[in-house]
DNA sequence: TTACGCTATGTTTTCGATAACATTTTTTGT
DNA sequence: ACAAAAAATGTTATCGAAAACATAGCGTAA
């Protein structure tokens, strides 16, 4: 059924180690023949077998992928930047798709890239410091690449500063005069979520100011919309949202918009991640931008980075700066008083006359 | 450096074959045997040689798929819908990526799939009909599967409803009295998009309905947004938009609110696909729905059937259903006429009550 | 002219695993 | 207890390509 290299030596009247040499672009091959066995190889529609290939020469030039769910947007653009910085090297991809939430899973997924004979592995799943050390440790492998793992994991790993990105949409809405917080996290597993709302309680907890409420959400608007909506039934005041993500800070402005509270009027709202989607939201949303598709990119320089120039026992280590981006859902707080109705139709007029 | 099979043999002190027996679960080895064949492969951390197998076995039990960007919503759903019903077939899946634009890129990439001796090959990327057809007299494979190609093409595929879809979103505007429409559409290179102006133009020309202006997008939201300005510096009136997918129609809302304009009451919007967002956008959105991973799904299942149940000459073809979904961003169209602000006013009041 | 060295090409072995076949050991029936 | 069948294990050949090695053909310098 299939082509190989046999049939083509054949046809060219050549033997197989010469289509091998044409086929790697030898330079030690006549044209003459060249030419022979490369109108062969257009006839019979040859292709080559790349587990040939790869058992014969040894190794892949293949760099595999594990990561969380593609469909959410920051994981597909980190992807992106993987493979694509991996295709500039002259690495091909493999990916691999798990839940966070079964170690094991994981590991079996690094055992199956590790069996097609991957070189390096990139691994986009939030993971404790110690689950990454055990991986390195178990798979004996200097060849890892985490992506946003604690900072003091001793691993090989690029982060985005969640922490300090955190803190500074705090700060943005502390210098708004805000005062009581509504914090909207990811799922608890996730490492990014975690670090992003330790630095919002920490800079929260400087300032003397209060956290309302708390709620988990799942990186989905619907989570984000559903923990305001049990917010206002609870009737509890609040005049500042800090969300997780930006596609929860959507179902946020959503919730907000319904219940006729103004954003950011009333209460400002600061998401994270800065997708492209999120310019567009009603108001505007401001947020914390990340580059996922640098994060993926960064990842691979520096695994592919030739070993001297990471020092003795050291791990090769990078955290990518954020920052902060100012739309319209987040502004000075106006204190409404006795006046409120009337100051709200005025905004309303403003807000027509604006167009 | 790595771990064989040999090694593995030898620490057991038995031969290779039985270690391969011990690894393929075959059922003729003493229960001893195989307990001291797992203690070595367990001390030696031995992972067996995919390609090796591979090579051995002469199938692969993979399947390739080629799509075009992941960051696309829509296409992420589908390559999940794809990967999940593979895996659960005993299937592995290869993911390559590609731009539309160049089909001899695509060629390439099928040619890489290929040469990893993928069984079946998923192509994800809006093809005409021409060249679908030739890819597969190309390659002369029987085991290609379409998603989203023209409906008479001559190869397996799976579509979605795209031009019954946009009829009804005609239809459902209609029956909400408009009669301006803006259209905007997806790249012109993409299948579905052309589909779903089809359905547009051809349900519009019937009752005779103008169309105000059309316009091409790049399925960001940014592009919705700028045809809405467009569209308003123009000062054409408009009181409909049909756009082709959700996070254009998105930006069209973004750019509505930004001049005054209320939706629905002034102009009503309908979009495509009914992304999980769509739900949570100011107002949410009427859209019309498609299940994206059903459709990957459906594609693979399609394509691992039993050739009998496929009549002869027959191609594997299936089309699935779209949904209208009626949210906040349609209505039945109000007459304003001279009390215009009056009327406005009054719209205003009662949104607040009705937190 | 001959010997040396280069180039173009052919032959053999190898990669790791498995299929096909061969052999040994165990079980079973009478 | 012994032959025949069945089960467990070992041996050899094979997959497709490439690396390592081998050889043939040719030009050139002595």
């Amino acid at each position: 059924m299939a082509v190989t290299f046999k049939d083509v030596a054949t046809l060219a009247g050549v033997s197989t180690q010469t289509v091998s040499r044409v086929t790697n672009g030898a330079d030690n091959v006549t044209d003459l023949t060249r030419e022979k066995v490369n109108k062969a190889i257009k006839e019979l529609g040859y292709i080559p077998n790349k587990s040939a290939q790869m058992l014969s020469r040894g190794k892949s030039k293949t760099l595999g992928i594990v990561s969380l769910d593609i469909a959410l947007h920051g994981v597909a653009l980190i992807v992106n930047g993987v493979r694509q910085q991996a295709h500039d090297n002259g690495y091909g991809t493999v990916l691999s798709i798990v839940d966070s939430d079964n170690f094991e899973r994981i590991k079996d997924e690094i055992r199956e890239l590790l069996s097609q004979q991957v070189d390096y592995i990139v691994v986009n799943v939030p993971l404790t410091q110690f689950m990454a050390e055990e991986l390195v440790h178990q798979f004996q492998q200097l060849n890892f690449m985490f992506i946003d793992v604690p900072e003091n994991t001793k691993v090989n790993y690029v982060c985005a500063e969640h922490t300090e990105g955190a803190k500074s949409a705090v700060r943005h809405l502390l210098a708004c005069k805000r005062s009581q917080f509504v914090l909207i996290t990811g799922p608890k597993e996730s490492t990014g979520s975690t670090l992003r709302y330790a630095g919002w309680v920490d800079e929260l907890s400087k300032s003397q100011k209060e956290v309302v409420a708390t709620y988990e959400g799942d990186w989905d608007a619907q989570s984000g919309y559903l923990s305001i909506r049990e917010q206002i039934a609870k009737k509890r005041e609040f005049d500042a949202v800090l969300v997780a993500n930006d596609q929860m800070a959507l179902g946020v402005l959503c919730a907000l918009n319904e219940f006729g509270i103004r954003v950011p009027e009333q209460v400002s709202v600061v998401g994270f991640d800065n997708i492209n989607d999120s310019a567009f939201f009603t108001p505007p949303l401001s947020t914390i931008g990340q580059s996922f598709v640098e994060l993926g990119q960064q990842a691979v320089k520096l695994l592919l980075e030739p070993q001297e120039t990471v020092e003795g026992e050291g791990y090769r280590q990078l955290i990518l700066p954020t920052q902060l981006i100012v739309r319209s859902s987040t502004s000075l707080k106006i204190e409404l008083g006795d006046h409120k109705q009337e100051i709200l139709d005025y905004l309303d007029k403003a807000r027509q006359l604006l167009r």
